[in-house]
DNA sequence: TGGGGGTTCTGCAACGATGCAGACATCATG
DNA sequence: CATGATGTCTGCATCGTTGCAGAACCCCCA
């Protein structure tokens, strides 16, 4: 099972072992001759540098591992394939793990025993954790925060402008001359910092409009996927007064609640305009398609990797908060 | 940056190192009164084990990579939720890597200077390269194939049965008493296994039922997304006599093929009858909610898992077969 | 001929951990 | 008291690689 060792190639080449490593790394100068027997050598074992060793003793990993709460919310999965993606152009690879908001696994993820020792830096997503904790359990290595609003930035963060988007995509609805916009996904509580600034933006777009935002009309959901966006849309249906625009915090809770709305027989946009939040793939091609806040996930992967390459390299440089841009696509489900 | 080592600590609690290792490994038998001391030194220091050194020293990592061509496609996304479950419970991590089903990529996986020397054992997902090309560069690692049909086995594989899965699709739309029933999917080419079985499978429904195929209704599609599916779609749609029924081969190509037909106005089912193939969660919220053929993917993971710890611990087993269960899941799409 | 400078090549130590064999002390037993 | 068994603890070697310093050799020119 163990394939041939440096040793090995030295042996069959009779040279040093050094000299196979110089090969194998195209490093010191080399004649030609034993550069051809050693490469021979190599070739017949057919030899492959054992990367573990070489990583003990460069402390460096070449990897990097990217933390979601699922990965299979079309979000995370799309931004997973971002994050490879800039992190192969940096020469790295990027171990995905997902924790399913589940508290005790992140603590797992940053305590004593856990594999993270393993990476040269961290990319964590959205954290059931407080910043609290993150940091007194901080590892020794760097962190990249995404998404999440951490106060008191002790850590690098990368995000849009979540109270800006969330009042934009309000704004679009009251635009359109809807008066009783709902709003599905706020979370007042402990960790649900995300949620509680697009609720924030949802509120600044009523107040900049001189409305009053009607409580019934704001719903709480403890995560963001379509069968609870479904069941708040159809909470809200059965209210006296039912909104006639909805402010998702997320896209899968926007196709839950448009789920919702053609099995209870409402037209979309007619009787009910949608918007969501991410831009995920599916919303393109939805019926109807889907309104939605566009985070650039292309230059948050871009943004957070190249700010954990900088740690890891050593600039110890100050925290940094970047923000992205992100922009309102209009589609079916509010231009009708 | 670089945390305390066995020595360090071993330095502060008076120990040898091999004292420390062994309170950290809870192996040899320490007294209780050195325990509690390098306990305390531990602590004091916070140190975490390096896992390079440890998998250096014991040859293995205890992680495993999983490889898909696009993470964001969501089969792939919700089968590798699967695996990085299977792999936990096993106490594996899981690399998650994506190619873009770029063969270069895959070949540089798999040559002299790939990372899979990090990994105990390879998961891989539909290959661009070929078996031949795959089996020449065989890894020293074990490796285990995920759904792509790899003829004359030298490798494990797990897959559902394709021709089965397809045929029942088919046969459930003439079941319905459609008589032009459409296929998305093909390729009719080199590396185009899995969808050539669908295509075996569409065809054996049809010669069963004693119906001809009109080629004119069998499409190829070189990938299968959203929107090759609508493209498809309103091909077929340009036709004299278009389509009653269609069976797409993935779920993706389905919703681009019922994206189109809403768009041109036709009814689903009522006009059209949609079946697709892997039931991603999309499909139960989309609208109309999408027909299906549901592999098990829970199963594939652990199977697949199950097997590759299997090859890992040494049990040089021939190359296993195994067929996961399938179902077909009727939704709006066919029932109307 | 001898010494300076360059080119090639090599051995040793180290990365941080664990396996192994053995040192040392303690204690029970004949 | 000698013997051996047991329980703790330690040092050395090792995993496969690379950094470093220097050895060996060659060439050139004074």
């Amino acid at each position: 099972m163990a394939g041939p060792t440096l040793r090995d190639v030295a042996k069959r080449a009779n040279v040093s072992i050094r000299t196979v490593s110089n090969v194998v790394n195209g490093y010191a100068p080399v004649s030609d001759e034993l550069r051809t027997r050693v490469q021979a050598a190599l070739d017949e074992l057919d030899y492959r540098p054992n990367l573990i060793a070489r990583n003990l003793k460069q402390g460096r990993t070449g990897m990097i591992a990217l933390v979601v709460p699922e990965l299979d919310v079309p979000y995370f999965a799309e931004l997973a394939r971002e994050v490879i993606k800039a992190a192969r152009s940096h020469g790295y690879v990027v171990m995905v793990d997902q924790t399913d908001g589940d508290g005790d696994r992140e603590r797992e993820l940053l305590g004593r025993e856990s594999r993270a020792t393993m990476f040269d830096g961290l990319l964590l997503s959205p954290l059931a954790i407080s910043a609290e904790e993150l940091r007194s359990r901080a590892n020794r290595i760097p962190v990249v925060l995404l998404g999440e609003h951490i106060f008191n930035g002790s850590f690098h963060h990368v995000a849009m402008d979540n109270v800006a988007a969330a009042r934009e995509a309000t704004a679009h609805l009251l635009d359109l001359g809807r008066r009783r916009v709902a709003a599905i996904g706020d979370q007042p509580y402990a960790n649900g910092e995300t949620a509680q600034l697009r609720t924030a933006g949802y509120r600044q777009a009523h107040a900049r409009a001189g409305l009053e935002v009607d409580e019934e009309l704001v719903v709480t959901t403890p995560h963001f996927h379509r069968r609870l966006g479904a069941e708040a849309m159809e909470r809200l249906l059965a209210l006296p007064e039912p909104p006639d625009a909805v402010f998702c915090y997320n896209d899968l809770l926007a196709l839950g609640a448009i789920r919702a709305l053609t099995r209870a027989g409402r037209r979309v946009p007619d009787d009910v305009a949608v918007v969501g939040v991410d831009d995920i793939e599916e919303g393109q091609y939805s019926t109807p398609s889907l309104t939605t806040i566009a985070p650039d996930k292309g230059e948050i992967a871009r943004r957070a990797v190249d700010t954990l390459m900088g740690a890891i390299n050593g600039s110890a440089a100050a925290p940094s908060e970047i923000v992205v841009p992100h922009r309102l696509i209009v589609r079916e489900s509010t231009a009708g």
